[in-house]
DNA sequence: ATAGGGTTAG
């Protein structure tokens, strides 16, 4: 009789027997376990059929059937009875190696590692009694070290591999390179693999992933170019992983070439080529090769049915992201909101709140984590989620809203889960203005990594408490954190906004020397910039000439921006001129040359500059300042009449002046011209966005408590001096962060003590 | 029986 291969058609025969009288024997059972194992999720036919089996007495003595009973209790997922039978085999000392090697599949595929490697040692103490693993055995448990990262278990096997002669099997040998791979032992892997006498594709692209896991892109590429060489069929396990390790490394186009390498040899893409390449177009913006993708995996999704709907949910989640991190949002929002809200997962949100955060949509990141725990019925934010919240908070100063995260942080244990929520927690601190918060934060951490280190560090630097900045610097050196040229960026603009000019001189010339950091163009920048702060501008302008690289925008910027806060027309002109033949002025560096010739009062060439800008297109921004309330956030711009207590801001701001003109103060007028789009306003210096802010702070704060202040431009020269006096005779400190950094205002002084 | 995938920080 030959049995139907339908499982379904399979199990019915089965019942028919039963029904007919017949009696199974020991050759029916593992056929029709197999069934049962076979129609997913159908334990209770297996679990019936088992009953059968032992009213029939043949689970006590038939190891085929026996081991069929594990097989169809671990494919049903019911691994503690699969453990039963298993064990029952055991005390009786019936069972053979297929029973050993099913039960340690079974723990591998559940998950428990530690459980598979416990039966797997247990197994070789049964060798005296006639088992011994096999290459199935060991190609059960070799994956299993490889995901716990237990390599000195995997050296075992492989030791018992090659006394066994079974390394000789393609199987075992590609496993044990996997496992090394896994265990991040490259160098193991790679004699492995070079010892191979049969190699199939299985073993270079376990190769080719596990270099370009642990970052050894050379390696993994030069392997790549030794399949092609030798004539290796590529698949798309291959091809995918190639262009998964350009992605990686942020290099798109390469990605989309190797690609176009892979359409042209005729291979098919799938989806995770599909989600490879969406990373790779979305790490270098490259929007229309993103569209193609995203057409090609369109029509891949709606041909396929079979495939698995969490799979095409990822290539969506991939797509809203490769839309983001290509600057248009909207087309990501779009597809965001046309996914019905059950079937949105957690990166779907993720993807969509990190893509508002990183590109000044931070707003709108804010509103829809407020949405997402609104709706608290599909999914919850996790670790990646948070950090994209906290990123938003960060950008805008949300205080209030990065404190209820905070929280949210605490009551869902969410702190020790990685280093990325803890850290942006910091950042979020330092950016709102409140550094000591961060401290503690940092402090509480249980194990800190180099970017918790640089992040508190960037805060003290901000914050104008550079001696603390190096406290910091020299606390990481000695915890043995990398030091890299971000950390001496850091370092270095720490340095300039405390007016530490001689310390910045003398880390910047050992970072070559004692930390092997080459300094780049950046470095240069942050040097240029200290020295300019401090008045030093012709030692800037010499640092320029001697730099072994071409100048970039930044480092003209930080020139011009000194020669604003100096006064001095000629080096202004000069620098600008060369943003002007970089094309890289914008309307900032026009600001900045306005403001130099305001501050000189050479009116007419404020007027030139102006009406160059008008030629040129190029608008300035409108400054703006907001502060927190406890209902929501008010925003200001140049002579805002619009908010409801419009009137109260402006009368108390009349007061104020009036109160400290008596103490000495005196307008500015050369800062109320420069607000060039605003001429038609009169540029009243009272009416600036960050007094209003300021009045609206004081009238709706506590007493006593701080004010919270952020601007997206410069704080204008005027207005630092008046909130200077006003700092004198009201009750509270007043914390400005401007686009530059932050600024303490107490008692009658500012802690950027002129270096802004 | 072995290989590959999407979201986070300075």
């Amino acid at each position: 009789m030959r049995l139907p291969l339908n499982p379904g058609e399979s199990i019915e025969m089965f019942v028919r027997m039963l029904r007919l009288g017949w009696e199974p024997d020991g050759y029916t059972y593992p056929f029709v376990l197999k069934a049962c194992g076979e129609i997913r999720g159908n334990g209770v036919v297996g679990f019936c059929v088992h009953g059968v089996v032992v009213k029939n007495g043949l689970g006590d003595c038939n190891v085929f059937v026996c081991n069929a009973l594990v097989m169809m209790y671990f494919k049903s997922g019911v691994l503690r009875d699969a453990r039963k039978v298993f064990d029952e085999m055991c005390e009786r000392g019936v069972e053979d190696v297929v029973s050993w090697n099913s039960i340690v599949a079974a723990y591998v595929q559940s998950g428990d590692v530690k459980g598979a490697l416990r039966l797997f040692e247990r197994m070789g103490r049964r060798g005296e009694f006639g088992v011994r693993a096999d290459a199935v055995s060991l190609v059960n448990v070799l994956p299993a070290c490889g995901v716990g990262k237990a390599w000195r278990r995997g050296k075992e096997v492989h030791g018992y591999a090659v006394r066994s002669g079974l390394c000789e099997d393609v199987f075992v040998g590609n496993a044990i390179v996997d496992m090394y791979a896994k265990c991040e032992l490259m160098d193991e892997a790679s004699k492995v693999f070079e010892r191979m006498k049969v190699k199939d594709v299985v073993s270079w692209n376990a190769m080719v992933t596990g270099y370009s896991q642990v970052g050894r892109f050379e390696d993994a590429l030069s392997l790549f170019k030794r399949m092609k060489m030798e004539k290796i069929d590529l698949n798309v396990v291959t091809w995918s992983a190639v262009i998964g390790a350009y992605a990686q490394r942020g290099l798109g186009y390469e990605a989309l070439d190797v690609f176009r390498q892979m359409q042209l040899s005729g291979s098919e893409p799938n989806i995770i080529t599909l989600l490879s390449l969406l990373s790779g177009c979305a790490s270098v913006g490259a929007l229309l090769q993103g569209k193609e993708t995203h057409c090609y995996a369109m029509k891949e999704i709606l041909n396929v049915s079979t495939n698995d709907p969490g799979d095409n949910m990822m290539v969506i989640n991939g797509i809203i992201d490769m839309y983001a991190k290509c600057k248009s949002a909207n087309i990501a929002r779009a597809i965001f909101d046309s996914i019905p809200l059950e079937d949105r997962n957690v990166v779907t949100w993720t993807v969509m709140i990190g893509g508002y955060a990183q590109h000044g949509e931070a707003n709108d990141a804010l509103q829809l984590f407020s949405e997402m725990l609104a709706q608290n019925r599909y999914v919850m934010p996790n670790a990646f989620t948070i950090s994209c919240a906290l990123m938003a908070c960060a950008r805008l100063a949300a205080l209030r809203f990065g404190r209820q995260i905070h929280a949210y942080v605490i009551r869902n244990h969410f702190e020790s889960s990685t280093f990325f929520v803890a850290n942006c927690l910091i950042d979020m601190y330092v950016k709102s203005g409140d550094v000591d918060t961060a401290r503690v934060i940092f402090d509480n951490m249980d194990n800190k990594n180099s970017i918790s280190w640089t992040s508190l560090m960037t805060g003290y630097g901000m914050h104008g408490r550079g001696e603390e900045a190096i406290r910091v610097f020299d606390g990481m050196r000695r915890a043995g954190m990398p030091i890299d040229g971000v950390t001496f960026v850091v370092v270095l603009y720490a340095c300039s906004h405390s007016g530490m000019v001689d310390q910045g001189m003398n880390y910047f010339h050992r970072m070559e020397r004692d930390y092997s950091v080459i300094p780049g163009v950046e470095h240069y920048a942050c040097m240029v910039d200290l020295l300019g702060r401090a008045g030093r501008l012709n030692e800037a302008l010499n640092f320029i000439k001697e730099m072994p690289m071409d100048p970039s925008p930044i480092v003209w910027v930080a020139l011009l921006s000194a020669c604003r806060l100096h006064t001095n027309v000629e080096l202004g002109e000069f620098a600008a001129a060369e943003l002007l033949k970089l094309e890289a002025e914008n309307d900032g560096s026009y600001t900045l040359l306005s403001n130099i010739y305001a501050n000189a009062r050479r009116w007419k060439d404020v007027a030139r500059v102006r009406s160059l800008m008008k030629y040129s297109g190029i608008r300035k921004r409108p400054g703006c300042s907001w502060v927190q309330g406890k209902k929501g956030t008010a925003t200001f711009f140049v002579g805002d009449k619009t908010h409801p207590r419009s009137h109260e801001i402006y009368d108390l701001l009349a007061d104020l002046i009036h109160r400290i003109t008596a103490l000495g103060y005196v307008p500015d007028t050369r800062f109320a011209l420069h607000d060039v789009d605003d001429e038609e306003k009169g540029g009243l210096l009272f009416e600036h966005s960050e007094k209003l802010a300021l009045a609206f702070g004081i009238l709706t704060s506590t007493p006593g408590m701080p004010i919270r202040i952020t601007k997206n431009l410069r704080v204008c020269g005027d207005c630092h001096t008046a909130i200077t006096y006003i700092s004198k005779v009201i009750d509270h400190e007043v914390i400005i962060r401007d686009s530059s950094r932050f600024h303490h205002f107490k008692n009658g002084s500012c802690s950027c003590k002129g270096y802004w």
